[in-house]
RNA sequence: GCGCUCGUAGCUCAGCUGGAUAGAGCACUGGUUUGCGGUACCAGCGGUCACAUGUUCGAAUCAUGUCGGGCGCACCA
């Protein structure tokens, strides 16, 4: 719709025309500052060009007004254009704010150690990535989530580590001392019954069997965070191993040359060059390979499994990280313009008020199951994905819970099953309200319409700018359209019944879809739950 | 100390490629159709957009600085 228009824009004015939207719907449904850009080039007063330029639209199909007011043009959509419009999206459901692209994107998002379950902090990244790559396929890209597992290092061994010590404790009922570092939770009781199974309980007091211990248990551990994961709607295209990635480190190394050099029985690469704090420390003077160099042939393979573009989100105290790894892909020979990494920031949880505990079962983490148990998979994908990733979130859980409009996930599914209880109680035909045009409506009606159809553009500018809240914020507003025009006009049993079921035919569709987009399904019903 | 980031209504946050009187939700107060789910709607209250300077016809938005919060600054992942 807004395409069209600025199309038009463009070809009649000559020059891209930044089009908002007006302050006020009376104002029309687009608006454009642009007489005030024009002023100086023509010496004019923004005022006179406006009218000049409003003047000049006296009839074009697409717009029924164009006005100047105070500098600004003011244009207001036909109805033609929009019942016609509304139409087509519901005579093409499934096409509906779809677009046609050829670009190939690689999505890389969550890759939590697999040490444990997922905590809240993971949680809003796998939201964050999830929405993006349903924004992202709905608009026609090619995109592939991808999840990187760093199964080797020193997490790894701290992991069987850890399984030991619990078991040692806990099973055998052994005193045992604790190191410094070692996960703790719940999960280790079921990764240590495993291995009692699989290995006998011997292996837990035989430290040279630790990282055999390990080695099965990150596929436990992954099962559990893969399920978790799809409890919140999220599944992954394609998963890569770290420990897959070493046996090409020789190669690697090569191909970034003059990159990587040798010091104090190191080798480095020479990051600094390209942007970063320092150099940095690839492979270590026993020959271990530092986390980096794993990241470096990662996206080595990235880059040579051939995208247009790269996404990665990263927690956001990773983000001194960037630099290096924009470094690595620069010296493989790479355009590091390519890969985008964005961050998500930190959650902090409220329960009624009061700083959400931490559980000890847990080990001291927030669990992304324990709150997916709690408020719901629907509600914890709407919270996370309605505020802006890279800023920090703190969120009282009560408010999720409550069943009326400060509610607003409820409020958006009330909406919807609003919208279904009148369709159930039509005294019209279905076929009367295929066949009705969006004609004639009324100022509420046509705004309601208007709304609805701004889909498209929502979707479209939530993907390319990455603020996925756009999404959720327009849910709600529409959402409001809605239960607003409900309460100021009676559809049911009226004259124009069978156009207005049309209409909110196409508001539930907006709903429907917008909500999909989230990893939500809308509710056709909303049952009242007790407490 | 250095880097990144944030600072908008009592609370949680939009708005930030500069543009029409600064927005929404929550909370609080008051109200609502002799009608389709009042699980809704309307209104009121509430802001020197952290502070200062600058650029501009115009700044919450851009620049510089100050203050305050968060996060980084590993041969840990």
């Amino acid at each position: 719709m807004k395409q069209r228009v600025s199309t038009l824009l463009r070809e009649k004015l000559g020059c891209e025309v930044v089009l908002e939207k007006p302050k006020d719907r009376s104002f029309g449904h687009f608006a454009t500052p642009i007489a005030f850009s024009l002023a100086k080039e023509l010496r004019k007063s923004p005022m006179i060009i406006a009218e000049e330029l409003a003047s000049s639209f006296d009839d074009h199909d697409i717009f029924t007004s164009v006005e100047s007011v105070k500098g600004y043009l003011n244009f207001r959509l036909s109805e033609d254009f929009l019942s016609e419009y509304a139409a087509w999206a519901l005579d093409n459901p499934t096409e509906f704010a779809k677009q046609e692209q050829n670009e190939k994107i690689l999505l890389e998002f969550v890759s939590a150690n697999p040490t444990g379950p997922l905590h809240i902090g993971h949680a809003r990244g796998a939201v964050y990535g999830d929405t993006l790559y349903r924004l992202a396929k709905h608009l026609g890209y090619d995109i592939t989530a991808e999840y990187y597992v760093n199964d080797a290092g020193n997490q790894i061994d701290l992991l069987g580590l850890s399984i030991a010590l619990y078991a040692r404790e806990n099973i055998l009922n052994e005193t045992v001392e604790y190191p410094e570092s070692y996960y703790r939770g719940e999960y280790l009781d079921g990764l240590a019954n495993g291995a009692i199974e699989k290995f006998g309980k011997e292996i837990f007091s035989d430290e040279s069997r630790y990282k055999e211990l390990a080695l099965w248990a990150k596929d436990g551990v992954m099962d559990i965070v893969v399920d978790s994961l799809a409890n919140l709607n999220i599944h992954f295209d394609t998963f890569v191993k770290e420990s897959s990635l070493y046996s090409d480190w020789d190669r690697v190394m090569q191909k970034m040359g003059d990159g990587i050099y040798k010091k104090d029985d190191k080798v480095w690469i020479a990051s600094e060059l390209k942007g970063d704090d320092n150099d940095r420390v690839v492979v270590r003077e026993d020959g271990r390979p530092t986390y980096l160099a794993g990241d470096i042939v990662y996206h080595n393979q990235k880059f040579e499994r051939g995208y247009d573009h790269y996404i990665n989100i990263w927690g956001a105290d990773h983000h001194g990280y960037i630099p290096r790894v924009n470094a690595a892909v620069e010296y493989l020979g790479y355009d590091s313009s390519k890969l985008e990494t964005l961050l998500s920031q930190m959650v902090s949880l409220l329960k009624d008020g009061e700083p959400y505990k931490m559980s000890k079962r847990a080990g001291n983490v927030i669990l992304m199951s324990d709150i997916v148990d709690e408020i719901g998979s629907d509600a914890l994908r709407f919270i996370f994905a309605s505020k802006k990733s890279d800023t920090a979130l703190e969120f009282d859980l009560a408010e999720f819970k409550k069943q009326d409009s400060s509610n607003p996930i409820f409020y958006i599914q009330y909406a919807h099953a609003r919208i279904q209880t009148l369709l159930s109680k039509a005294e019209v035909s279905k076929e009367e309200i295929n066949s009705a045009t969006l004609k004639n409506l009324g100022d509420n009606a046509d705004s309601l319409l208007f709304d609805a159809l701004l889909l498209p553009e929502i979707v479209e500018d939530a993907f390319s700018s990455r603020q996925v809240q756009k999404l959720p914020d327009y849910l709600k507003a529409l959402a409001a359209s809605l239960h607003k025009f409900y309460y100021d006009c009676r559809i049911i049993g009226t004259d124009n019944e069978a156009k207005l079921l049309k209409l909110l035919l196409v508001v539930a569709l907006s709903l429907k879809v917008g909500l999909s987009l989230m990893g939500i399904e809308a509710k056709d019903r909303m049952s009242r739950e007790e407490d």
